[in-house]
RNA sequence: GGUGAGGUAGCUCAGUCGGCUAGAGCGGGGGUCUCAUAAUCCCCAGGUCGGGAGUUCGAUUCUCCCCCUCACCA
């Protein structure tokens, strides 16, 4: 009969804070359980921290506590932050659960059971001071492509260039420092090409996930990886029982997405309401059997995809349950058009976000207006998010809020009843707006849905333009109008629950305790009088410096900026700041005053010559070969073709070489450095020095 | 390098199973009302639909090549 959900988001580790970007997830899945049971549908939605794994072992350790209650201080953390976003989970649970280790055991043995498993040696970095195999992100040392020094064990942030740990030059132990040396050990590995045709017909099933994603896991599927789930002491995690693995740990990823069955039953036996509690038996005949009466819906990012997308169909196959029956998957979350990141300030936690005063449901909304069923990034630009707020909710839907009130306030009693149709407003609309919102939630185009919400009001507010029922205020018209409106408005309010509950529930009350709830079919024009018992909440515009305050600027990045900063603003009163707030307070890149330091840093050579050839396919790129005084000569590319049409002239001049800059490719060629020009191409001139100067010579 | 997804107005995007003057919102510009939180409402975008070639009577929409961005992987 009602349909039944077991919705959940991804499980968000726990040692560290929530940020916007994780709340793209939380609130998408919000906002769908809040539909879902708008409609009349019995959701549980479920999550969890995931708890496990090597960093949570050591953080915790450095904090001088113990995994769990370092586990615990975040989880609690994570689950009052998401509240505060609205974000209302059945329940908040942990992976470092009973009822985890129980179900993560029953699937090891369902593999095993099932042949999946075989043992296989592996070598892996191990650090003899810590007494530990270090996984990847635990191991920095130079990138063996590009050189560059301080890099992860998994992979280059420089050239982006993906390895093996034990490739590193010279590799370090990133809690130590010490030298790690290469040992091996015996793992668990799950044959996945057992299971490929398994998790391919569910990849390829229609409705499981969306087209593009489809065909991204596909291309996986034709080039299968076996799994290893297995990991050395010390580790932080459920202990490997299998005779066959002694004093091994179950890999975090493995009993992470088993938080999702897990987290479901200890719900349903402990903290669901009396009269909905299940036993673990009746709780997996509801929703984890096969055939099950129900569906169970993951929201996931797409950074997590793999492993939700492959190996956990092929889990819950091996177990004997159902697989997912949807599976939507999300884009990161960019601020101002870049990448989240700490030293612009663009990491932006939930707590940040509180502190600005600015309503979690704005964000909610922003979200909202911006989601889409693909796996595109969304970016939160600052003045976006400014102007539309701004633009929809306050002048566009409180507004019609505030400007039906006052007119219907002033009729008190009974409030309006039902009139004949106007010409103004269309209650057509109405309905077509609830439809296609309601299609537009279920689909997860949540941008849709608010596109017909702001549609609506549009509509009702070019109305009340038009009949100006100010003018005549008593006129069985503009009473009847009025009545529509106001219902229109309870439409907008069902519509917008999902999304805004908060601000949905005021609307609601001041219409005299409406409901929102929105079954099938819904039609606010229900016979009854409409009437306002209370004024509609407001919403406050949005002004720049609240928003900037989401930016925080890390303090050593703030302090030089300090004195420039204070320039800019002098010179432009006071509008030009707030158009370029979107840039943040970062000022234009004047050249101010540097100590003896900063120069001393950067370390000048000089370079002589060898060869220069243009780069194919490059108007202004020339590719020279410097001897700058070391065993090998160097490879640098500079932007200054279209001052040297013919580069065999710099040949055997000597030049002035940036020795200490950090290799970048251009072009798909490894630049070592940077070479010393004066003026605009094609003026532009090569500094050079006497041939009496030795190549290597440093410039002072 | 491989695989996948994208490249449409300043910004965020929609759309075309090939076909009349390629759309919306926001921003910006101009005008207007004054019920409403200085809020509404109306008008204004002449954008090589990434570039090139091909198929076609006709391509932004199909095919091929190239360029660029992003993600995952080696």
């Amino acid at each position: 009969m009602t349909t039944r959900r077991l919705i959940t988001s991804a499980l968000p580790y726990a040692n560290g804070s929530i940020h916007l970007g994780h709340l793209v997830e939380y609130i998408q899945t919000d906002v769908y359980v809040r539909f879902r049971r708008a409609c009349g549908e019995e959701v549980t939605y479920v999550c969890a921290a995931d708890s496990h794994g090597t960093p949570i072992e050591v953080n915790a350790a450095k904090a001088g506590v113990t995994p769990k209650a370092f586990v615990e201080k975040y989880r609690a953390e994570q689950h009052a932050d998401f509240k505060r976003f609205g974000v209302e989970f059945s329940t908040y649970y942990t992976t470092d659960s009973p009822e985890n280790a129980k179900w993560a055991y029953r699937i090891y043995d369902a593999l095993k059971a099932r042949g999946l498993i075989y043992k296989r040696a592996a070598e892996q970095l191990y650090c003899e001071r810590d007494g530990r195999f270090l996984p990847d992100r635990f191991v920095k040392g130079t990138c063996p492509v590009c050189k560059t020094p301080d890099q992860y064990g998994d992979g280059c942030e420089k050239c982006s260039a993906t390895y093996d740990p034990r490739e590193l030059v010279a590799p370090r132990c990133a809690i130590c420092g010490t030298a790690p040396v290469v040992r091996t050990s015996d793992h668990a590995y799950v044959d996945l090409k057992k299971v490929e045709p398994i998790v391919r017909a569910w990849v390829e099933a229609e409705g499981h996930l969306v087209p593009s994603v489809q065909e991204q896991v596909k291309g996986w599927l034709d080039d299968l990886q076996d799994w290893c789930i297995t990991r050395d002491a010390p580790y932080f995690g459920f202990p490997v029982k299998d005779p066959e693995f002694p004093g091994k740990f179950l890999y975090v990823w493995v009993d992470a997405p088993i938080g999702y069955l897990s987290s479901g039953e200890r719900y349903f036996a402990d903290e669901a309401p009396a009269g909905q509690r299940l036993t673990p038996a009746e709780y997996e005949a509801r929703y984890l059997a096969p055939g099950a009466p129900s569906r169970l819906e993951h929201f996931i990012g797409k950074d997590i995809l793999r492993f939700h997308a492959v190996f956990w169909p092929a889990m819950l196959w091996a177990a004997g349950l159902k697989q997912p029956d949807r599976m939507p998957v999300h884009g990161h979350l960019t601020v101002n058009g870049e990448k989240m990141s700490k030293s612009r300030g663009t990491f932006v936690t939930g707590r940040t976000y509180l502190e600005t005063g600015l309503d979690p449901e704005l964000l909610r909304y922003f979200y909202a207006a911006s989601l889409s069923p693909g796996i595109y990034d969304l970016d939160l630009s600052l003045e976006e998010f400014r102007h539309r707020v701004n633009a929809d909710l306050q002048k566009r839907i409180a507004n019609l809020a505030a400007r039906l009130h006052s007119p219907v306030a002033k009729v008190g009693g009974e409030g309006l009843p039902p009139g004949p149709p106007s010409p103004h407003f269309d209650r057509a609309q109405v309905a077509a707006a609830l439809a296609a919102a309601r299609a537009a939630f279920g689909a997860l185009e949540y941008r849709a849905a608010m596109k017909a919400v702001n549609d609506l009001a549009d509509h009702a507010n070019k109305a009340v333009q038009d009949a100006k029922p100010w003018e005549t205020p008593d006129a069985p018209a503009t009473r009847a109008l009025l009545h529509d409106l106001g219902k229109g408005l309870h439409a907008i309010a069902v519509m917008l629950a999902p999304v805004m509950p908060r601000f949905a529930a005021g609307l609601a009350e001041a219409m005299g305790g409406l409901p929102l709830a929105w079954p099938e079919g819904f039609t606010p024009y229900d016979g009854a009088p409409f009437r306002f018992t209370a004024k509609p909440p407001a919403i406050m515009p949005v002004d720049a410096k609240q928003v900037e305050k989401l930016i925080v600027e890390p303090p050593a990045a703030a302090a030089p900026a300090a004195p420039a900063a204070k320039v800019a603003r002098a010179a432009s009163p006071n509008e030009g700041a707030a158009k370029a707030s979107a840039k943040a307070p970062a000022p234009p890149p004047v050249f101010g005053v540097i100590q003896y330091e900063d120069f001393a840093r950067v370390e000048l050579r000089v370079g002589a010559v060898q060869a220069a050839v243009a780069v194919p396919k490059a108007d202004k790129l020339l590719q020279l070969t410097v001897d700058v005084g070391e065993p090998a000569p160097r490879t640098i590319v500079a932007g200054i073709a279209q001052a040297y049409p013919d580069p065999a002239a710099l040949v055997g001049k000597r030049i002035v070489v940036v020795a200490n800059l950090a290799p970048r490719p251009l072009r798909g060629i490894t630049s070592q450095g940077m070479l010393l020009a004066a003026g605009e191409p094609p003026a532009l001139q090569v500094v050079t020095v006497g041939d009496a100067i030795a190549p290597g010579t440093r410039v002072k």
